[in-house]
DNA sequence: CTCCAAATATACAACCGTTTCAACTTTGCC
DNA sequence: GGCAAAGTTGAAACGGTTGTATATTTGGAG
């Protein structure tokens, strides 16, 4: 028969099913945490909501309620190392992060008019900012990585992991204040400073790095 | 008579009653934490120990379970905007700041003993981790104050801003790192090289910062 | 000493997010 | 059709936290 494509792949009917339960409940979640706020939405009304019992959430969602406000957003953070990895020739790490992260607050004005919602949501519940920052910080190590692979450094090297640590917070700094945009671009400011003038000099060749010399964890 | 000296100064037994059942929430508290770890204890069990019941508990620590943790903690905290408001003439910011930091994480081999397995199960426990964390994290405006004084830029600079936040966040750094002091070193190293590089020059005569122009909060 | 009013402490029950578990249902496949 | 794996379910439980209504204690006044 037809049906016998694929166990768990992503045409099969399940996993198809699966998708909508999950999509379900993410779009039910943040209506209703629009419509009343955060923390006056419990996650038994959510359930309710999708029309799953509250054990099936937390079987698509184990990271907790808030995960549920993150569901899109978790596929985009790889993005990130890759703005580091494949980022233009000629163009210096602190510019390739700067363009990523204004990149990132900038599209609460011009994409989805839901996004600016999402946002201010996030930005107004402790829980989620919270939440939001540790995501990011996810990254740290990955991100110090890539530092050191792009500039020749040793693994593990502090500079390259504080100034991952600094990038990522970067983006809870500039949630934090009135103007994001404005805030990326002085804390990124003041990181470049710290970072050209302490690595000093050339990156070597940007699109690809030293011959890989460890490719491992 | 006598006893009529103050109602809720520091002198009454009232007062002192209610010091020492803070002391002893905290102290069975930490004492349980440390011998079967944090998130092994409840909170039931704690204000047994105390001899209180868990309504009390909460009135005593309404921030929750882990400020039972960070009571004493707590009251340094202040100390850090001192570090840099009242810095030796001649000494810049980032030196005090950075004295400060190591400063705080060398007490855990000099000083008390038991000051070494609390700074050990703050490491090891994720929610008093990030307790430590925005705990610090609440003197970022207090901070960024400081420095905008110090250095005659305008309150809401956000190069003060993002300096603050950042160094508030190496201690949160530092703590995730096999070797804390070291840590702290290199992010200050990162930190202090934007920030002269940045704001440039002459910090104004340390003892007194400009004329104080507004004392307000 | 006695009594009052305010401040604190208490027990108890509820609420919320989360986990667990044993049953039940669905699904993919033979 | 039937089997095993995967997914779903409801209900119960747990731990932190918050309310509430009721004592108990305290300082001070008569």
């Amino acid at each position: 028969m037809a049906e016998t494509i694929d166990r768990d792949g992503t045409g099969g009917r399940r996993e198809r099913k699966k998708a909508a339960t999950r999509q379900a409940l993410a779009d039910t979640a943040l209506r209703l945490f629009l419509e009343r706020g955060y923390e006056q939405v419990g996650v038994r009304e959510i359930a309710e909501g999708a029309d799953v019992s509250v054990s099936t959430l937390f079987n698509y969602f184990p990271q907790g309620k808030e995960a549920l406000v993150f569901d899109e957003d978790a596929r985009n953070e790889a993005a990130l190392i890759r703005a580091v990895t494949d980022r233009p020739p000629g163009q210096t790490i602190p510019h390739a992060l700067r363009a990523h992260l204004t990149g990132f607050v900038d599209s609460a004005h011009t994409r989805d008019p839901r996004f600016a919602d999402f946002q201010r949501l996030v930005k107004e519940t402790p829980a989620l900012r919270e939440y939001s920052r540790t995501m990011w910080l996810r990254h740290e190590h990955a991100l110090a990585r890539a530092l050191a692979d792009q500039t020749g450094r040793p693994h593990g090297d502090l500079i390259c992991a504080a100034y991952a640590r600094f990038t990522l917070e970067t983006l809870a700094f500039a949630g934090s204040r009135p103007d994001p945009a404005a805030a990326i671009d002085q804390a990124c400011l003041l990181l470049d400073q710290g970072w050209t003038t302490t690595v000093a000099h050339h990156d070597p060749e940007p699109g690809r790095p030293a011959p890989a010399p460890s490719p491992t964890g």
